[in-house]
DNA sequence: AGTATCGGATACGTTTCTGTACCGAAAGCG
DNA sequence: CGCTTTCGGTACAGAAACGTATCCGATACT
């Protein structure tokens, strides 16, 4: 074996740890906002002291990036199932349901995103992880849109339209974030997404 | 005069140092975020001591909250006025131009706009009156569609398309917090509105 | 101008959080 | 089954921020 690959000897209690302390961060963060917890907050709601913490993490901002990240990637995942799951030719409204069931979910999560994107608007290098998973996801978008061009052709291209989409997703978010109305949220994103998606755009 | 309407006597230099702080914590929330900014930060930038500040707000939220609520009274008036600017007759696209000229302008603003909406979020309190903003710069959007309606009924509804007119700013609002180009954001504004407005919505 | 009042500065004690240095115990390996 | 490594707890000291109590200079009214 490689003398550079340094194989950790304990690694199941660590794992096991690392994680408990990132459920308990979520639930905090969730509850207070990312800038007005502190590590110790965190520790207590982990049932772990602070040098569990500094163990596992160099910083706040460290996890919190974990957090994002592990998070952000699960919802991809099931956006992604979400949209392969009907055949190519697809029915739209169902589509966007299944979409919007997934996406418009858990206020929680989108509390603790809103703080990520404030997090990040004030930091370049946060910034651009950000973006990359918006664009991951604005892709799964178009490459779905582009199956079901043939039965419906969206305005102004299949890639402004994602954008569209996200856009959409992204003011209805802010309005839930304020009325905690998830039913109106998902009601109302698909109203917006009707003429986004099917009306009358200029023809490039 | 009443016995119960007491006069303070001194209201130039408080008024002045109120000003002040004001204008020195949207400084430092804007470069910090506001969650991660102590009452002394914001007294040191003003060139004030922790005196002052107490004796003009109880609390860094009391603070954030009058900074808040200031600067959105300045920005609604000044949508107002651009939506007001032309005849009864408008152009669509040219009212949309001004009015995305106030509304994208200073993304410090921004900045310190979704650090109050993550803040609301958590304190419905807060989040009522920041849902009153958002209804009145509705309604004037509202107001304005339908003295065009004449010329072009948007689709679903005046009041549906004024939603739709706010939830496609606060989608545009984030993309810009990230990729920080105000030029593309201020576009690509225009281009959501154009089929919102006049696409084919379902006709009530 | 005199004076009563107000506004902001200063100084103080307290709390809270941080980061590190050290240590006992648990876990994998031979 | 003992040994070694590592993980997480404990203890300590320092920093930062808070809120208050008090004082002096500025300000407005007469």
């Amino acid at each position: 074996m490689t003398a550079e690959e340094k194989t950790p000897r304990v690694t199941k209690r660590r794992a096991r740890t690392r994680a408990e302390l990132l459920a308990a961060a979520f639930a905090v963060f969730a509850a207070k906002g990312f800038g007005r917890v502190s590590i110790e907050e965190v520790c207590e709601a982990a049932g772990y002291s602070r040098g569990a913490f500094y163990s596992n993490f160099a910083t706040l901002d460290e996890l919190f990036f974990a957090l994002y990240q592990e998070r952000a990637d699960l919802i991809a995942a099931q956006v992604a199932e979400a949209l392969a799951q009907d055949g190519p030719a697809l029915d739209v409204a169902a589509c966007v349901d299944r979409v919007a069931e997934v996406l418009l979910l858990d206020v929680d999560w989108l509390l603790v995103k809103t703080d990520f994107l404030v997090h990040a608007a004030r930091d370049p290098a946060v910034a651009e992880t950000l973006l990359r998973h918006r664009a991951r996801l604005r892709e799964a978008v178009a490459d779905r849109l582009r199956r079901a061009e043939a039965t419906a052709a969206p305005p102004g291209g299949v890639d402004a339209a994602a954008r569209a989409v996200v856009a959409a997703y992204d003011g209805v978010t802010v309005q839930l974030l304020l009325d905690k109305d998830v039913e109106a949220a998902r009601d109302w994103l698909k109203h917006l997404l009707t003429p986004l998606l099917s009306g009358s755009g200029d023809p490039e």
